[in-house]
DNA sequence: AAATTAATATGATATATATCAGCTAATACC
DNA sequence: GGTATTAGCTGATATATATCATATTAATTT
């Protein structure tokens, strides 16, 4: 597998949930990999892998974004997080009923890794940290899921893009200031509301200089008052 | 450890979560959990494990009902589901920062069996089929929490209490009647929506002849109708 | 049994948010 | 390069749900 750094996380109430696995693998566990794993390139845009489908693989993100989205019966979607080097994308469907329970798409050209989803469950049989590790990051998807639904029962529209604003500066672009392919429905779609909602709340934080944006470029000018919002709801 | 017949669950979209963990232990594992562990009666109303405090056990409901909380930051509380024997009361703390991330109150007199978090963990790594049971259980958790989140943020007060109603009597009571413990405001906190309106969409309900109830004492009468609203939304 | 308290119930009102409709700017297509 | 199409934006209106106030009933306590 490519290198391998784990990144800070500072995202309110959260804590690092960057999975570790494949540094945990001895050389002859990861020749197996090694051996096994191939790479597919996706657009921006393209479906990387599809909500109810066959959970085959287990994928590592070499390069690029994928949203994560999961999608309702009547056509609604929830983007619940972004995925980037060194995430996997596998999900709850492992040694349960390996169907995929979200469907990713790459939000920008990515570069993702597949490693047989057999091969993976050998090597959780065989390697314990890499069992351990793994239940670590499954915790911790968990206490964020926690964190998801405390926040969209209680936050009003306001605190929940806080959030995703929030979200987007630490985590995925780790800047105060980013160029993003997420359009005006994706981030509505991340913070639960309609678009023009979130228009709406985007151009109040504007008009009120806690932030700046023109077209797909932002910028946090305020981010205390940001988190401020995020906290009272 | 006692008896642990697995159930079956009918939840919509949901499969079957029921933990098996300690059926998978051998004698000399068997006898290493019973020379440890110990038993705790808890009357009803009383708290189990608090929220925010460290995670010291595993605990494994022997008889009786326990509330699972989240517990938000302004006094706000989701009440995420209801567990019984031979449910586990562990969560997302273990192998992680060794927290609890919700709180666990009895909803009715209620016995557990307290098995140190340490000797669990030696289980998880002495033992690949508990560590894999473990594996699938937390997939299984995740599903239900991503099933949670697309019931709260796409349907409205209607669906949700269906939701609600559906599990008590499917799940917790498997019976279209039961008497329950639950409060009308814990009903409230499983649907996420206020006391005023679970108690107006409870009387709409049997308005409509689709429900009947009378203080702790509640009948499901038209159950494929409730199943309709959860589904429409 | 009376008195206090808590839980349940109901109505009036306020508010957050979705929906609908129209409009502008940007991007894709012929 | 001009037209078509999509994404972004704005305003008016409708609706779901919370909030507040106030009964009513049930459960405790005295």
């Amino acid at each position: 597998m490519e290198s391998n750094k784990p990144k800070t996380k500072n995202r309110e109430n959260s804590c690092d949930s960057k999975p570790v696995f494949f540094n945990l693998l001895n050389d002859e566990q990861l020749n197996a990999v090694n051996a096994n794993r191939f790479v597919v390139n996706f657009k921006a845009g393209e479906t990387i892998v599809k909500q109810s489908s066959a959970l085959t693989h287990i994928l590592y993100i070499i390069q690029g974004k994928a949203k994560i989205l999961l999608e309702g019966s009547e056509g609604q979607t929830i983007l619940l997080k972004i995925l980037k080097q060194p995430d996997v994308i596998g999900g709850p469907g492992f040694n349960t009923d390996y169907r995929h329970y979200f469907t990713a798409v790459a939000l920008e050209d990515t570069k993702a890794c597949f490693v047989d989803v057999n091969l993976f469950k050998r090597l959780v049989l065989s390697n314990q940290p890499f069992a351990m590790n793994l239940i670590a990051y499954l915790n911790r998807e968990i206490i964020n899921l926690y964190d998801k639904l405390k926040c969209l029962t209680h936050k009003h529209m306001n605190g929940r893009l806080a959030d995703t604003l929030i979200y987007l500066s630490n985590d995925v672009y780790q800047n105060p200031e980013f160029t993003t392919k997420l359009s005006r429905s994706d981030i509505a779609n991340m913070s639960c509301m309609t678009n023009e909602s979130a228009i709406r709340t985007l151009k109040d934080f504007k008009d009120n200089g806690i932030i700046d944006f023109k077209g797909d470029y932002f910028k946090i000018l305020k981010r205390d008052v940001l988190i401020n919002i995020s906290k009272k709801g």
